[in-house]
DNA sequence: TCCTATCCATAGATAGTCTATATATACGCC
DNA sequence: GGCGTATATATAGACTATCTATGGATAGGA
C-alpha cells in the first residue's frame, strides 16, 4: 500500500458481488457504481476488475451474457448465482470480523 | 485473499506502528499483542513480520535495539521514530477514510 | 472530423502475504 | 541429564492480487 492504493487489497471482490448483488451490471458499470457510491475513495482499475471479474466467473459466483445497453452498446452484463450470493455472505461477516478485530487493536486500552 | 486470510493486507505496518505506539516491543510480543488484542483474529507470521519489520526501519518509522529479555533473553526492542508516529496518524486517517468508502458501497441505498 | 466517454481485455511489473526452513536458548518436567 | 515447549530472530521462495500500460472498438456531441 506504499504509494496509492485505490482499494483495500482482497476487498474488491466482495465489492463486486455487493454491487451485483443490486441489478445486474456490465464491468464499467460497476467500475461507475463502487466509485460513485464511495464518493471516488474507491477507484476500481480496468486491470484489477476484469481480472477479478474472470475469477468470479470461473468459481462459479457470477454469470455473464452480452447485452445492449440503453445506448445501444454492446455489452457484457455480469449477475450474481445463487452460489455468488452465498458467498457475498461469508466475505461479509469474515469483513465484519476483520474489521472489529482490527477495531480492537488500534483500541487505546491495553491488553 | 482466497485461501485463509490471517490479515488484511495493507494493515499489517499500520498494526505494527499502533502496537509499538503503546510501548516498545520486540518482533515476537508484537506479534502476540496483535494476536491477543484481535481475540485470536489477526495472526502474524513470522515471514510477514519480518519483512514489515525491516521495511519499517528502512524508511524511518522505527528504530531498534538489542537488549535483554525480562526473562534474560536476546531481543531485538522496536520504538517509534517521530516519523513513524506522524506515520501512524496518516495510516489511520486514510484507513478510516476507506473503510469508511467501503461501508458506503455495502450500504442497501442505491446511488 | 475530432474528441470524449463508454466498453472490453490482456501482459507485465510490483508488492505484500504465507509457507517452510534454519538457528538458538530459557525453563519446566520426567 | 534429556526432552519438549515457548520464546526469539531471520530469510528464501511461492503465491496472489493489485496497478500500470497498452490495445482495440464504437456512440455521440462539438
Amino acid at each position: 500500500m506504499a504509494r496509492k492504493p485505490e482499494l483495500m487489497p482482497g476487498t474488491l471482490d466482495m465489492l463486486i458481488l455487493r454491487t451485483l448483488a443490486r441489478a445486474p451490471l456490465h464491468g464499467y458499470g460497476i467500475a461507475l457504481s463502487i466509485k460513485r457510491l464511495s464518493d471516488d475513495v474507491l477507484t476500481v482499475e480496468e486491470g484489477s476488475l476484469y481480472p477479478a471479474l474472470q475469477r468470479l466467473l470461473v468459481q462459479g459466483w457470477v454469470k455473464a451474457e452480452w447485452k445492449k445497453t440503453e445506448t445501444n452498446r454492446r455489452a457484457r452484463y455480469y449477475s450474481l448465482t445463487v452460489a455468488g450470493r452465498k458467498q457475498l455472505g461469508l466475505e461479509l461477516s469474515q469483513f465484519e470480523q476483520m474489521i472489529a478485530a482490527i477495531g480492537r487493536v488500534l483500541q487505546d486500552a491495553d491488553a
